[in-house]
DNA sequence: ATTATTGCATAACAGCGATATGTATTAACC
DNA sequence: GGTTAATACATATCGCTGTTATGCAATAAT
């Protein structure tokens, strides 16, 4: 696994082939199969990985009295772990397109339960009344497609250069918050605050 | 082209190989090699034929006056072309791990000029005052993101059932409208406006 | 001590993209 | 119209991929 993840973060995509991971691991084709029952299943274990380490990245947001900021941050995580592993998130969404790998059902319940600290984060935004009434989970559903298609294009290199997402994504953030039912200038002032604690991510 | 296109469309990424296509057009694999230059050529030629298609169906959305009625059905009608042609949109945005094949520059260039119609609608959303002043840029790519967020979690089946796309999109759109700077009254009832004007995409 | 199981190396097979070479067919030109 | 150049394509081949069958060595179980 760690072989695998070495040679697709720095060797992308491409090179994840049985043949390199035996020779980077000084053994045989064979291997993978033993260990993963073939290359797809190799794949579905880096998903996982992936996911795992963008809930690790998630859960390093702390709560604070202000929850908006910290949904605010826990969007910046997101984008953080997505910039940090750019080929492994490409595997975790774009993977379909690998050699006849199809994600599972199982996987995908693995993937939505990484979106529980969003949730949670919105219950409390909600709680606080900042939040219109709704339902937490799909205001963290809205949270999760808004910093996901951002970060998608971002790396797709789609973004016009002078809005591209460094500069994008305060504005994509507080309006996020003011879809959710934020004041503006609440929003703003929270997003800012997100700004200076981006050290715990 | 047509082979190639429907070959993906209906058996998926890992049916466009050279020697499929040879098959299905009575040749050899050099076909692909003098009309196309390789493989990467004829993905390049994918990815431009995903956009051209996405286009025809942005065009299809009419000027009315009522623009954030406008705009959100510019939101459906780029949700149906990627429901319409769900493996070609994979390949226009998550082709990079397909084998070694990379985006041009003007491939990228030739992908945002889609981003016009938007930018052109979300003008006169910013004319009309129910939008907070801004760019029209910005507040087109701010779209796009939502909307490709939504679609592309959508197409990995990433969204929890009893939230399903169908459920979600209406309001994701009100509340990229809201975030915008539209009131939630307007927004809602522009976005029920544009549910009627379905049959025009 | 014997047996069963596991882990891995080797070799091979089918398929992939890509290339070199040869051959018809077509186009251009005098 | 005849000659030449260029183009399109078929064949065969190379190196690569995932995958499988076979066999051997080491370990675990009885």
């Amino acid at each position: 696994m760690d072989i695998a993840a070495r040679l697709l973060a720095e060797n992308g995509p491409q090179a994840l082939s049985t043949r390199r991971i035996a020779a980077e691991a000084d053994s045989s084709t064979m291997t993978v199969y033993t260990h993963f029952g073939g290359m797809s299943g190799l794949v579905r274990e880096m998903v996982r990985e992936g996911f795992a380490r963008l809930q690790e990245r998630l859960t390093s947001v702390r709560a604070t009295s202000d929850p908006v900021a910290d949904m605010a941050l826990l969007g910046r995580a997101y984008r953080f772990n997505a910039l940090a592993n750019p080929h492994l998130y490409a595997v975790m969404f774009g993977g379909s397109s690998l050699a006849g790998f199809s994600l599972s059902e199982e996987d995908r319940q693995h993937g939505r339960y990484t979106l529980g600290n969003v949730a949670e984060c919105a219950e409390r935004c909600l709680a606080s009344g900042r939040f219109r009434p709704g339902d937490a989970i799909l205001v963290a559903h809205q949270m999760w497609m808004a910093v996901h298609g951002l970060v998608t294009l971002e790396l797709g290199g789609y973004l016009i250069p002078p809005y591209d997402a460094d500069a994008c994504v305060e504005e994509q953030l507080v309006g996020l918050m003011v879809s959710a039912g934020d004041a503006w200038e609440a929003a703003t002032e929270s997003v800012a605050r997100s700004r200076e604690r981006i050290d715990e991510i």
